[in-house]
DNA sequence: TGTGCCTGCCC
DNA sequence: ATTCTGC
DNA sequence: GCAGAATGGGCAGGCACA
């Protein structure tokens, strides 16, 4: 298939919200395509080379794109900035720069969705020295065989920004669409995918060989499943209410792992079904002493510890074992627990469709003896004050929270249905870590927030008569705020970094210290790029910081303090 | 050989 | 990760 | 309530270049 029929369908779909429409032009995409093509077509609508158990990853973002622009065109890579700031949208930048050259390069030829799907697997593969410009080089040779609109997909593709309002849901439907004229096959296909996290192969399965294919998908060791994910309510009261009696689980600030083991071989996949098997070898060991079953796919969330105290650590310590080299120093340096949660399959048996109670059940017969995996703190809780308690009790273990979960419900990917709640402390009103920051410069934005001309803020603590960055901000605004914030502080910009305030980072624009703003933070965390309360090359930063409200009526000098923010990293349980 | 930039992926 | 918005 | 698109801090790895 020609690659100018898809990047003519995402033309389309971009200029559509509503979804039903979208799905429609989806499948009547799909059926124009050559059955072989399916694969392909639907890897690039996800933004992917391959499913990302695959590990096949471009190695090519936004400034290498810029390099390849730059090759193309002609332009300096200043130039393609500037554009790119404009249109807040490198896709849209390179189609304006195709359309200024009159006419194709001499001898360009017809992109096709394989060419192109083929030259992006070159790009990821390349590596070694050398391999970046080979990268941009074969970036730039699809570019000088693009037309505007295609330079344009192809530029949205490599930056991760294809902004066609299209996810997995909805090519789900649109198959569904394509061979029924209706939904009434996509929850099959859903559950295909569910189990397979590949979308290619779950669209070419139903092209190649129908619907009795899709529903012979079960759990299979070495593919990993898509997790299933947690809805948040702030209080003990709304978890009881919504799911009645339910089993409470100590939530640990880890990495979640889910473990497939077949005899003696054992792989590991992360939340996003990436492999990572390499990462832990010690997990790979206890899996094959203490799990009783030949073939099994678990759950757990790892975390590291303290060998003195037996404290859990930040979770900053247990992502340092997401490493490929000198895992055998780390492993001693780092020991970890995998605190196992969940169960999917256990020979032969599918444990995705059965109860959580069940599940519970024979994760725990499945788990045997003492060792590196342990079964998660669990309590059935039946009352509000029962959830309360054992939510502090967690807490005060270093957790980060509890996750509630329906005692009834099967296995489900995806955040529907509410069969699983979490509760973080900062999601209850007044347990949170609020902060009073000043604004000291603006970044622009991109995609929908360009046209606020607002993406995000750089905003510090006060030092006596000084301001240290602690975070930027990039959520939590309403399209009004941005439109009013950018308003504001349009008036307190300023040419340079004003002479009070210290800082790494450049943001688009600097501005007098003046406007402070309320940010909320689930905690803080040492940083190496902001300056608050820094000692030894370490500042403080905040963790998942999140805009509350603007405070028109305070002025700087009642921000808080970089004292006070160390007084709030000191107090926290785990650092 | 060391360092800084870029990228991808954890949360 | 958190949050907002259109459907 | 779902699905999608904005955005955060911070870790390691790989490459280019001084």
């Amino acid at each position: 298939m020609e690659f100018a029929r898809l990047a003519e369908a995402f033309e389309k779909l971009e200029a559509k919200t509503s979804r039903l429409e979208m799905t429609a032009d989806l499948a009547e995409l799909l059926n124009g395509a050559p059955e072989s093509q399916i694969g392909k077509i639907i890897y690039l609508l996800q933004g992917v080379i391959a499913p990302p158990h695959r590990g096949i990853e471009l190695g090519v973002a936004e400034k290498l794109c810029i390099d390849a622009l730059a090759t193309v065109t002609g332009q300096t890579e200043r130039a393609i900035e500037a554009s790119y700031r404009k249109t807040g949208d490198l896709g849209g930048t390179a189609r304006l720069l195709l359309e200024e050259r009159k006419q194709r390069s001499l001898g360009a030829s017809q992109l096709s969705v394989a060419k192109v799907h083929d030259n992006f697997y070159r790009i990821a593969t390349a590596s070694g020295q050398g391999s970046q410009t080979a990268k941009t080089r074969l970036l730039a040779e699809l570019l000088s065989n693009a037309s505007p609109i295609e330079a344009k997909a192809i530029t949205r593709f490599v930056t991760g920004r294809l902004r066609l309002g299209v996810g997995e849901a909805t090519i789900i439907d649109s198959l569904s669409y394509a061979k029924a004229g209706d939904k009434s096959l996509s929850k099959e296909l859903e559950r295909a995918f569910n189990l397979s996290s590949d979308l290619g192969l779950v669209a070419e399965t139903l092209y190649r060989e129908g619907m009795h294919a899709i529903r012979a998908f079960k759990p299979t060791p070495f593919n990993p499943i898509r997790p299933a994910l947690a809805e948040r309510l702030p209080s003990a009261a709304e978890i009881i209410g919504k799911l009645g009696t339910c089993l409470a689980e100590g939530k640990y600030d880890g990495l979640r792992l889910q473990v497939h083991k077949s005899g003696d071989r054992v792989e590991i996949y992360s939340r996003r079904q990436e492999k990572i098997t390499h990462m832990f070898p010690d997990v790979v060991a206890a899996a094959r002493r203490q799990i009783k079953a030949k073939d099994a796919i678990f759950e757990g969330e790892a975390i590291s510890y303290d060998e003195e105290t037996g404290r859990f650590q930040a979770f900053q310590e247990t992502i340092k074992r997401k490493r490929k080299h000198g895992i055998g120093a780390k492993q001693k340096e780092i020991p970890l627990y995998l605190f196992a949660f969940d169960l999917m399959y256990a020979d032969g048996k599918d444990y995705t469709t059965v109860a959580f109670a069940e599940r519970r059940a024979a994760l725990k017969a499945l788990v045997s003896g003492k060792g590196l995996i342990e079964l998660s703190k669990a309590v059935a809780v039946k009352t509000p004050a029962e959830l309360d308690a054992f939510f502090e009790e967690c807490v005060n273990a270093g957790l980060e929270g509890v996750m509630a979960k329906d005692l009834k419900a099967p296995y489900v990917a995806g955040s529907r249905k509410f069969a699983w709640i979490k509760l973080k402390k900062s999601y209850a009103e007044g347990l949170a870590d609020t902060l009073d920051v000043v604004v000291v410069g603006y970044y622009y934005g991109k995609g929908k927030r360009t046209e606020f001309g607002l993406g995000g803020l750089l905003t510090a603590v006060r030092a006596e008569q000084r301001f240290k960055t602690i975070a930027k901000i990039g959520t939590g605004f309403s399209e009004a705020q941005l439109q009013e914030l950018r308003d504001y502080l349009t008036k307190l910009k300023v040419p340079k970094k004003p002479d009070n305030v210290d800082s790494l980072l450049e943001p688009h624009a600097w501005v007098k210290p003046e406007l402070v703003v309320e940010v909320k933070a689930d905690e803080l965390t040492q940083s190496e790029m902001h300056t608050a309360a820094k000692t030894g090359g370490r500042g403080l930063a905040l963790r998942f910081p999140r805009l509350m409200r603007i405070r028109y009526d305070k002025s700087a000098k009642e921000a808080t303090t970089e004292k006070e923010a160390r007084g709030l990293y000191e107090s926290q349980k785990t650092h």
